[in-house]
DNA sequence: ACCTGAACACCGTTCAAGT
DNA sequence: ACCTGAACACCGTTCAAGT
């Protein structure tokens, strides 16, 4: 049985399964992978280039869960489309409101908010894969939707495109920092290093609560929400006249 | 020439050796690393157990370069520290006052930023290590005195044990997350892909900024910061002595 | 177009043998 | 105690051969 009519696999079924190696082992190997396919190892070299590329469609599927709120319909120059756009509420802040062109979203700081919170759940839903998606740049085209939407809602709440790539860049930095710490539990206590010590003390108090991680990351996405919105009112101050801006 | 007066290896040598291959080519192999020392392969593991082994070896190397602020001297439990006793509550939980806050820093927010930044100095001196770091759970003594060091900074700011463990976490995901930032450029850019969008303006404007890794990171810090100092301030306002603030 | 088996270069680790 | 060479099981990848 050389070739079947019917192919038996494709980029998809590979991902799958690879993904549910990593998920119960924390690896894959190319011969464990072909087992599970039941397949030859060889055959996988007819969907993929290389094993670095499964790793990227790993990092595609298990990104591909994100919810975005819609991008807006790339109107024409000449619309004036009322915008209501499926934007999402959890009560926040209200800008006033004269209606500027572009994309308008009173209630930035919430979809930016919920962009993150998807987009950390992403990752929380297959911790073992995130240290593999640690050596590799970022290619993949679903990941980069969510980059997008984020730097949309912070155009929204009127970053200018500089101030805008080091928002999406803390961002993104303290999602995937907050990932790996809640793949694997950042420190292990052993009882002879050092059993005093304010670190101690908080690791006795804290360490076991139940959802931790969630909860210590929503603390710090909070915060650094808090920020943002500290410096678009600030640039709001300084008298930026239809837009607040916060410049480069 | 089986065994030579004096050994030609140390765990010390051997971390050393691998750093500087990792630094060099950003991964490292058994035969590679013999070679580098004129050694062979088997050799190594009279010095160590396993190749993991030298990635926490590495690990420890890395992160002994952090500067620390001194810890407190330790002091025998009569000891006359003036202790105003300003312990603040978080969240409901109460801390009573039987343990006095050990070292009074009444600039803990600028200590912080300093074990932060050099931290991350630390990591960013070796990028490419740090992709081999995150597949393994911290042992390392030298990484936990930086922990150590941060809660200690934290507790003089008032923060009690689970607040800390929270205020640690949260700068320690930071501080990683901006790390691999730093060590490969988050996105590859490609032209075909949408080559327009707020996401894409947002990297023609600041992708190529000198030091933008850096200046991101500290934008970011200091955010945190100024959120750790409004939740010490509003713990403050809710009934607990008055202690120092320190603004940055 | 897609699967197979054989083959290749390479890797991490073990171990008896040497001093 | 510490280095060596030989050996083992295993891995990622290639390729001619089959349909």
């Amino acid at each position: 049985m050389a070739r079947p009519s019917t192919p038996k696999l494709s980029r998809t079924v590979i991902a799958s399964a690879a993904l549910r190696l990593v998920d119960r082992s924390g690896e894959f190997t190319i011969p464990d992978l072909a087992r599970a396919l039941h397949v030859s190892p060889s055959s996988l070299y007819n969907h993929i280039g290389s094993k670095a590329d499964i790793v990227e469609l790993m990092r595609g599927q298990a990104m591909s869960a994100v919810r975005l709120p819609a991008p807006p319909p790339e109107p024409p120059h000449d619309a004036g489309i009322p915008h209501d756009a499926g934007i999402l509420h959890d009560g926040g802040i209200l800008h006033d409101g004269d209606a500027p062109p572009a994309a308008v979203d009173p209630d930035w700081r919430s979809t930016l908010r919920a962009i993150a919170i998807g987009y950390l759940d992403s990752y929380a839903r297959h911790p073992r894969l995130i240290p593999l998606l640690t050596a590799y740049t970022v290619r993949d085209a679903t990941t980069l939707r969510v980059y997008d939407a984020m730097a949309r809602a912070l155009a929204a709440g009127g970053f200018a495109p500089a101030a805008r790539l080091r928002a999406v860049t803390i961002l993104d930095s303290f999602i995937l920092g907050s990932a790996l710490d809640a793949a694997a539990p950042a420190v292990v206590w052993e009882a002879d290093e050092a059993a005093s010590g304010e670190f101690a003390e908080a690791l006795a108090a804290g360490l076991d609560e139940p959802d931790r991680a969630r909860r210590t990351f929503l603390e710090g996405l909070d915060l650094i929400l808090e920020g943002f919105s500290a410096q678009a009112t600030r640039a709001d101050d300084n008298g930026a006249p239809p837009r607040p801006q916060v410049l480069g």
